[in-house]
DNA sequence: AACTGTGAAGTTTTTCACAGCC
DNA sequence: GGCTGTGAAAAACTTCACAGTT
């Protein structure tokens, strides 16, 4: 029943999936082998309906009576995911913000390596960031296309950021993380995800 | 008919409100008087219709046959999302991650001041980061009482994150942005944002 | 006894489509 | 002609509840 390959699964169901491998990731760090969709549901406060139905699209990952194998379930996840390999990420800029985030721990340790890094402004290019050499913007296109990177965070002024996608997108990108406070607009089949903390903070002092 | 007092408004509504307000704030940068639900729409890649109910649940905004008036929405929608005042926002955990965060420019610009920042390294203790003296997390009750600090961001290991959730809301805190890799369970009254870099990069990755 | 996987029911969210106004 | 605000319809999503398995 449950079909893999046609993409017609919710992409809501798709952005649990991630908050589901980081939870099971934390359970199996913490030693354990088994658990079931109403603890999973308890920490994340999720239904355990929710979960056991989001987790049938993809297959029978679990056992009746017994709940779900942790180790198992993670690598089911990561396969799903795609993430059960490493992917090569390009940041462009590198003022604050992009070093900030090119010195983050937590991409490497899961998965995302940063292979380049890009800024226009000519007096950090040559520099290193974090064992990663800034290029002119200018070598972007060449250099994306010959590692045929299909990932890259954006980290520009918001003035600048919808030109640095177009270039990313023309050179063969596919999925834009966006830290510039601006949507971008791209084509149906270019993926981009937003960080801007400070919607998230106006978001909850409606709530205030 | 709209109601702004009773708390009837879908979450998923107010969570569309701060990307209207950046679209709207960004459209008065470029000089523009007034747009339509229309504009905005293709701007975010968000239905016109979808835009008019949102806004529609809090009054009657707009103008038949001439749009919004972008200055007057964007007051409005500042006052619905009570971010026509300035916040003071705490921070605890001044590692890398912490002091990339207090270095953010975005947050002063947009109404967010962090006033405190706290951490248990005590060779951090006294430091100054941005203008901000670190404390130690022990006057975090304190602090936070006296000074009626309503927000806060963390950003120390997940291992911590869970029992500084606790002391900050034991402290009176309301609302938290979560940069620690882990979810919190909070009580119903708490309101949490998560910023994990890693799990929209996993959110794209499934469909490259 | 405990738990999954899943149709069916229920709820929420989005889109449609149009009256009313500028 | 162009646009908003909004009931009604449609679509999407979540929860219920239970048969089936361990």
């Amino acid at each position: 029943m449950p079909n893999v390959l046609s993409s017609n699964i919710p992409d809501i169901v798709i952005g649990r999936l991630p908050i589901y491998l980081r939870a099971l990731t934390r359970l199996a760090q913490e030693g354990r082998d088994v658990t079931s969709s109403h603890e999973l549901g308890q920490r994340l406060g999720i239904s355990s309906a929710q979960i056991r139905k989001d987790l049938s699209h993809f297959g029978g990952f679990g056992k009746q009576g017994t709940g779900y194998q942790i180790a198992y379930l993670i690598e089911q996840l990561k396969q799903v995911l795609k993430v059960d390999q490493e992917w090569e990420v390009a940041l462009v800029g590198v003022g604050d913000l992009g070093r900030a985030v090119a010195h983050y721990r937590g991409f490497a340790e899961r998965g995302f390596r940063i292979v380049a890094a890009f800024d226009t402004d000519s007096s950090k290019v040559g520099k290193s960031i974090d064992g990663v050499a800034v290029q002119s913007t200018d070598t972007l296109d060449t250099f994306i296309r010959e590692h045929k990177i299909k990932i890259a965070m954006i980290a520009v002024p918001a003035e600048s950021a919808q030109a640095v996608a177009d270039l990313l997108i023309e050179a063969g990108v596919r999925a834009i993380l966006n830290y510039a406070p601006i949507n971008l607009n791209v084509p149906d089949n270019v993926h981009v995800q937003y960080i801007d903390p400070v919607t998230h903070l106006q978001r909850m002092t409606y709530y205030l």
